[in-house]
DNA sequence: GCACAAACTGATATCGCTAACATCACGGTG
DNA sequence: CACCGTGATGTTAGCGATATCAGTTTGTGC
């Protein structure tokens, strides 16, 4: 920088305000500032601007294993809409789900004095985790289904399902079962929720709750239980809902006919099922932008939007496991 | 620092020695300093460390779309194996492949004083851009099929494709094509050339060479021309695998006493396609951990392996579309 | 032509740490 | 007993930028 400086002949200070656009500088002196730049092939540094600034341009983000097709989608975008603000991304994954190793996350983010945390948090444990951090940066949580303390923005995962459930008793199909995820991931749960409810509208009664674990194996193996006692079935992601199908042809049952079904994600391979899958989309990369973006509220001081929690509509996709 | 350094009775200098864990501290003296951090509640600016010390203990990763499974898990893995040793990871997507997008992500990660770079480099014009990269970090290369300039650690996507070729020799299927992914992708071509190597070996020609674009969508669209002409095809990935499932299941074609089907990755979904997909599997993780591993080795000074060029070897899975 | 505010520019102190060298006590050596 | 090497600690400079305030031009109104 004083390189810089001392060939455009001016101090060091006047190089800084070209750099960060502060305003008073005069054009004459902007250009020469600027040629002198680009002569030296001058990059300012990123590690000495975040100490002075104490602002790092940097955000964490907190995830559970981004191999997952949602947590992928999400920080894809996320990345994404930071970077077109001139922010960089640094990431941890928490395998271990328990509370320490989050609150050590945390704490990593803040001393590399992240300016904002994003946190992926689709389980129990990270809502409880966010709460409990300590650090002081402005935290946004998507996916997640945290109390009123913390901005959220995920998916509306009970309209979500009850869309599904109504799909179906729409299409005429009256025993609705609903296979779901682990209990303990709120947008599991909400799911349940939202299969509930559109049947009790509809007069009918929720029964039939079968509990798996987000794998095709458990669609593959709690299918059984479906044969004979349900007409159509809900399953809480797309790839349970595979393990159902592939149990289904091999018990020789016709689907969409003898049994409709339904899953949720959208997942890209899910149009080219055997049958090709109904299911519900969700929109990851909108969640990720609107996280970001309320984020960078939070960042730049803005008083809380009216609106802590914000909900993305997802949408039907209507394919050939439904009649 | 300096309060703990205070409340130590100590410099701040002594303070930054038990930090870093430089030796000559007296016992007694460190127990007071690690008192007074822990009362105090200190926690190391990771930014100052950085800017002072000139390792900042921080990676970059430059990819192209995590939420392809690939690239997904191996991020993954060196996120994980990164964190271990106390790095942190930022990453970077690039969308548009172009030189100069690259270019400019990896000047960004320069700029932010990354120890090292991993590029997660499936395709053509990453391999040129980390070659033109004018960075001076050290940086290997996964999943890539780089020139020798540049250390790298991929799947031997040869052997893998030799091996799903012969497989389907072996169970008798003579006309074996292959659809294979888009040619400026060094996978994409491997492959081609290790079906290729696989069928001269047997004395058979190599023809029927059909390109698709990695999407299910494809491996639709392009299978009616396996029919009648093939019988058994060897299909670049799981995801067009998918696709051409589909296709012979609607032009009922019976996999696999037809027509043999082998893909490419093992995705999670491939063992409840219908019917479960035969297919080659990638160690991802281990990509991830050698690719960290070389890094972590020349970010230490390490004089260059012998084997710049480190190549995983793919296992075959059998299942079901090969009799 | 002059006062005075506004627009520029510069000097100095910091940000929170590590590097490099200086200092000091201490015990062993000839 | 002077001398020296060694381990433990302290002192002083940076790392590469921004913040703050002071100083110097410049422009404007009368």
């Amino acid at each position: 920088m004083y390189d810089v400086a001392r060939l455009a002949g001016v101090s060091h200070q006047t190089v800084s305000r070209v750099i960060n656009n502060h305003g008073n500088v005069r054009d004459a002196t902007r250009e020469r500032v600027l040629e002198a730049m680009a002569q030296l092939d001058y990059r300012p540094n990123a590690l000495a601007r975040g100490l002075a600034s104490r602002r790092s341009r940097t955000i964490g983000v907190l995830c559970f294993d981004t191999r997952l097709y949602g947590p992928g989608s999400t920080l894809h975008a996320i990345e994404r809409h930071a970077r077109a603000q001139g922010y960089s991304v640094t990431i941890t994954n928490v395998d271990d789900l328990g509370r320490e190793p989050i609150r050590r996350a945390i704490e990593s983010f803040a001393d590399r004095s992240v300016d904002g945390l994003i946190v992926i948090a689709p389980h129990d444990s990270a809502a409880i985790a966010v709460r409990a951090a300590p650090s002081g940066v402005p935290t946004v949580a998507v996916e997640a289904s945290i109390d009123d303390t913390v901005a959220t923005v995920s998916v509306n995962q009970i309209s979500g399902a009850a869309m599904a459930t109504e799909h179906l008793l729409e299409r005429g199909y009256q025993r609705i079962w609903h296979l779901a995820g682990p209990a303990d991931w709120p947008e599991a749960q909400e799911r349940v929720e939202g299969w509930r409810k559109a049947l009790t509208q509809a007069g009918l009664p929720a029964v039939g709750l079968l509990r798996g674990d987000w794998s095709p194996a458990s669609g593959l193996e709690l299918a059984s239980q479906l044969i004979g006692n349900a007409d159509a079935v809900f399953v809480a992601n797309d790839q349970m809902a595979l393990g159902v199908l592939r149990a289904l042809a091999k018990a020789g049952i016709d689907v969409p006919n003898e049994m409709g079904v339904v899953g949720f994600d959208d997942i890209p391979e899910a149009g080219y099922f055997m049958p090709a899958l109904t299911t519900i989309r969700q929109d990851f990369d909108e969640v990720g932008r609107r996280g970001l973006q309320t984020l960078m509220g939070m960042i730049d001081g803005k008083p809380p939007d009216a609106e802590l929690q914000q909900r993305v509509e997802p949408t039907l996709v209507v394919r050939e496991t439904t009649r």
